[in-house]
DNA sequence: CTCTTATTGATATAGAATATCAATAAGGAA
DNA sequence: TTCCTTATTGATATTCTATATCAATAAGAG
């Protein structure tokens, strides 16, 4: 099925890219309703999926937390803060040879890993 | 407010022991019914979180996952298989160190990090 | 044993995300 | 441009997980 080119897709990669870099569906969905009322929750949360397949976007899973969508697509750590809820980007580098550490053990087949930080942002101390 | 001994606590506490270390809400629920037919399934979520508190068990956080129980309270790693689901204790020394590295840059008050491996486990290759 | 109140269990509710499906519109072909 | 196929939309229903409500029950201190 080759993918079509929608005004709702446009608005919707746009919302991603103004919204602070971690928004969610439902934060996306207000965004957009402002300037086009008539889209609806649905698509929303279809074409960020969507987007996010595409690489257009990055999907964010955080545990016991709704999903986030980040136009930021490179490898990149997040941290929560624990006060106000926000997401930041974590400027380290990526953590290497973990992956080895354990194959050697127990002989799984490795395809990635995630790394969640939490802390209290400098605004909120 | 004291906390009761109860027969349902109980019950749930020994079938996270039994259940393979990381069992859901609901695979509890299911192996207490042999036994205990009778008791709800809002006992068994409730005292989940409770006994969690409580230190007794320790409950695993999964992005876009349930919630998983695990008898082991020691600090350590988790792999999820993407063929068959489960979860797996990842054997490998605590990551140090990371809490430093992004610190200084941003002035964050560090609390916690979580890392959460998947990939295919020996059974599923 | 008695009494206070923590706990239970049936049920309702909340929230996030997906499924359904008739109506619409994107975009390739003529 | 016009026609046609079908991907996409949007209202709505549904699924799933977890918590909230509340009358009935029972733990356990006195
Ligand atoms: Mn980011
Ligand atoms: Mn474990
Ligand atoms: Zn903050
Ligand atoms: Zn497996």
């Amino acid at each position: 099925m080759k993918r079509r080119n929608t005004i709702q897709k446009e608005l919707i990669l746009n919302a991603v890219k103004r919204l602070h870099s971690h928004a969610t569906a439902e934060e996306v969905y207000a965004e957009i309703q402002k300037e086009y009322p008539s889209i609806g929750k649905a698509t929303v949360y279809r074409n960020l999926k969507l987007l996010s397949e595409d690489g257009q976007i990055k999907r964010i899973e955080f545990p016991c937390e709704s999903e986030r969508f980040d136009d930021t697509c490179s490898d990149h750590y997040h941290i929560k803060c624990e006060k106000c809820g926000k997401i930041f980007d974590v400027d380290m580098d990526l953590v290497s040879g973990l992956t080895d550490k354990i194959k050697d053990k127990h002989g799984f087949t490795f395809n990635s890993y995630q790394i969640v930080f939490k802390g209290i942002c400098p605004n909120c101390q």
